[in-house]
DNA sequence: GTTGGTGTTCAATTCAGATTGAACAAATCC
DNA sequence: GGATTTGTTCAATCTGAATTGAACACCAAC
């Protein structure tokens, strides 16, 4: 694991102005950290930091990403509630605008990253408890109940905490 | 972003028992979640599973990895607080064992891989309230200074949501 | 000194997952 | 009906990060 340096990383986005291309930046590097996408945090930037909302197109060529990049990442984006679509009476087409509600980001993720992967793990390990029960040493069956018990209060504490930080951060 | 599946992913352990290549599994799954090098998660699973400390030869030989990939990772877990050395008076050899208080594990993490980033995307931020200052359109930089805001304030509830975090996990 | 055991480093390789782009709907206008 | 505009899908490709493995450093024992 590389210490976390500055100035990596950068593209260039002829199109876009200096307060863009840095705003874009910053998400960037912040889905990096969610382990998500890039181009997520390149559309959701752009959209954070446009005055009006954006079509679709807009996103291909500002950001010189593919269309097929542009329409998956704005339905990940709506997934989590990041973005949300907007119909002008002007246009068919479809224009967006970044919802920057902190708790909703913030329950979105939860939503669709973090909770999907504490039930699999809560799955995971009721699996394990069948299996290590039926263990011949009742020394090593004692050793491996105590852990899989530890691993179940982990889980616990996930379902706890995610309430209380949605509750801290919702203004 | 694929829906997240079960059973997906597995690799062989051929040297392993089924409970063990469980736990492996559960712990695969969750650095992925953080975003850490699946190395980790098999290294720190089979350490969390064994009720005697393990050599790097033993990681080495019992998950089928290199021992360069054992080696850089033991480096990280240590670096996060998540595996601890034991020298054993019978052996000139190092020995490892997983440290399984929650506490430490998350306080690690925060230190690492959190912190780190709260603390560029600040500076980016800082960097940005400059360039935002200086833009002729009085009306753009109204706009462009109240998202501007939005960003610090965010990176402040990130701050203060750390220390509750880990006080809430802490038992 | 030398030899053997133990662990680290880092350039080369591999691989998972992100991105592309072309084919394909679907909807609107003529 | 056909032509055009807008958006989606998904196999193929590309890219960056993880992993490998061989060279290297270190140290203990002899």
């Amino acid at each position: 694991m590389p210490p976390v340096r500055e100035e990596d990383d950068i593209r260039e986005f002829p199109s876009l102005g200096p307060i863009e291309v840095q705003v874009i930046q910053v998400f960037v590097d912040g889905v990096k950290v969610l382990g998500l996408p890039r181009s997520l945090g390149e559309i959701y930037g752009l959209l954070f930091i446009s005055p009006e909302p954006l079509s679709l197109d807009d996103l291909v060529s500002l950001l010189g990403i593919s269309k097929g990049s542009a329409s998956q990442g704005l339905r990940s984006l709506r997934g989590l509630g990041a973005v949300r679509e907007i119909s002008m009476e002007s246009s068919r087409r479809a224009f967006y605008q970044a919802d920057t509600e902190l708790k909703r980001l913030v329950g979105g993720f939860i939503r669709e990253q973090v909770r999907p992967h504490l039930e699999s793990g809560q799955s995971k390990i009721g699996r394990l408890v069948d299996v290590a029960g039926d263990h011949e040493d009742p020394r090593q069956r004692e050793f491996f109940e105590s852990r899989v018990k530890q691993l179940e209060s982990w889980i616990k504490k996930g379902r706890i905490v995610l309430p209380v930080l949605q509750k801290v951060l919702g203004e």
